[in-house]
DNA sequence: TATGAATGAGTCTTCATTCAT
DNA sequence: GATGAATGAAGACTCATTCAT
């Protein structure tokens, strides 16, 4: 519930009636209101990276791989979004906070960095982009559309989306979408 | 300093001694202390919508209107960053503020869209595309970008940003990147 | 609108506004707020005493007397009701209003008093009543009957009221009800 | 504490002072201070109501009765005036307490419209008396009357009270005062 | 360990009053 | 004299936290 309403809008009381305890309960589990934030902060974390890191070796085509990571995120993202954002929304008072979330994408970013770069090696990537930088805005642009789409109500199908942006982050690497993707997958 | 500490943490009596006059005053000039945010949220959304829209027939090379506009929106995320994303966490609270934002992406998502849509027709991109959903993950891509590198402090040079931005949206829809744009520029 | 609202829930702006002037220039005319509730008691009192003060010798026959005197009370309650009930009730917090309440219905009750006094001489009243008393308490029971019945919707002919009033107050004293006065008249 | 300042003047913080507790602590037992007065306006009502339905055939003298009646409203009315007379103020601003002074006065109302019903067809009451009218105005009489000795020092014995309310109350309807009952008993 | 009454700092808001124009 | 922006004390109410049971 507190990504329904936010951290500062969440009251203990609420917190510990859908617990099903007292509010004085709470504070035998939790240090402070503070001290749950931190807890399911990191839980979400936990579950977003383990998420993505699974799904690995599905198959060795890079287009099929950008594009398993993508369904994965997203599905991720609908799980955990308001999570995750309420965090951001904290990194603007708390360090603690800012440095989950930069913790956070920084294995994206890392793991994404390192696939570009493998690319270019390959020659399959254009050798000109920062790898870095270019995953960072490739990873932004996901986690956005996530945001968009799925919190701002963009009404878009979910193959469609998945598959714009897998081919849309092939394009912008200059990876070629190999001619047997279609937009019905 | 609403930017600073969120709204629901930032006091109207805060507000009122930064402004140097007393709480009591506060009142004189708006009605509560959400009135405040709207007030603040559409006069910035204004300016946001308004730098954008200035900026136009600089060129009549698609990949300088695109760099222009990315550049553009940098500077005007750079002043506004703050309220917007104050705006975008209100939305989970009061639909107001979702409309707000959704206006505002709005302006941006059917410009980009239309921009695109015109240079399918030119046979400059790739037909295959979405011209909306692509104009909202690529609009998601550089709003995005622009939290990380200056809320989240990812380290990279403007130009830098700016360029690789422009590459990855040109690459995306297949713009084919002129010779003459270099990474160093 | 002092007696529509009570006096503490009345704001100098709502006073002022009405008057058609700025609550600024409301100081140049009162001193303070509560020296308005002061001017306005003393002159509703005021008015409510000379209305009554007014319909002396109308007729030399007791009962008419009885009878004209609480068909003006009743009129005179009417326009000023919720003024005098007002200072009744800050006559809980200041013994200013306390006074004058006091003052206002020493008026009353010496008059009343006086007429039952004629009466016992003229051995036309119960010579065991004690006229102020008396006087108090038939004056109280014109007043509240003004109340309720205005005041709290008790539904009855106005002509119905004063008749009973003036009959109750009249055998109430032992003054023999003259056989031509009925309840329709 | 209600009953010294009025309503609007008594302050949250006040009453909880007095009671010892934080004003914290004031809305762990009621959920706003309006609350509170609805409570303390229905306990106390209850207790009027109690009081006066008590003490019922004292005696089958209608003498008697009324003058038992009369002693009891008053000695009731000594415990409970400020609050009666509160919930009589807030009659004009808010309606629920309207409807709870006209309950409570009707109770009243009714039994003495019935009393005086009974006493004229036992022939012992004038049979032209509206009898609700009449309890109407005798009611108010006493209501009134302990409000202008109790609350407002008229100084008058008790015992010269109770009687002369009778006696006044009795010849109103007519009813003849035995010849046993003496304005000194 | 669980409870929930109690706490009191803190929040938004109102309003009588002042004062420079 | 009239104005209305400014003031700040005060009000009702919230809520994270504590603690006796």
């Amino acid at each position: 519930m507190l990504e329904e309403r936010g951290f500062p809008e969440t009251g203990v009381d609420e917190v510990s009636r859908r617990a099903g305890v007292s509010h004085g309960t709470f504070y035998t589990h939790f240090e402070s209101k503070e001290a749950l934030l931190r807890e399911v902060a990191h839980t979400v974390v936990g579950e977003m990276l383990a998420a993505i890191l699974l799904g690995p070796g599905i198959s060795s085509d890079p287009y099929e791989r950008i594009y398993a990571t993508n369904r994965q995120y997203l599905a991720s993202w609908r799980r955990c979004s308001r999570i995750i954002r309420m965090v951001d929304q904290m990194s603007g008072a708390g360090e603690e906070y800012r440095q989950l979330m930069i913790e956070m994408r920084e294995v994206f970013v890392s793991r994404g960095a390192e696939g570009i770069r493998k690319l270019q090696d390959a020659r399959l990537a254009d050798p000109a982009l920062n790898p870095r930088l270019t995953a960072v805005a490739l990873g932004a642009m996901v986690e956005q559309v996530a945001h968009v789409w799925l919190d701002l109500g963009e009404e878009f199908a979910e193959e469609e989306v998945v598959d714009h942006l897998t081919r849309l982050w092939a394009g912008a690497i200059g990876l070629k979408v190999p001619s047997n993707h279609s937009v019905s997958e």
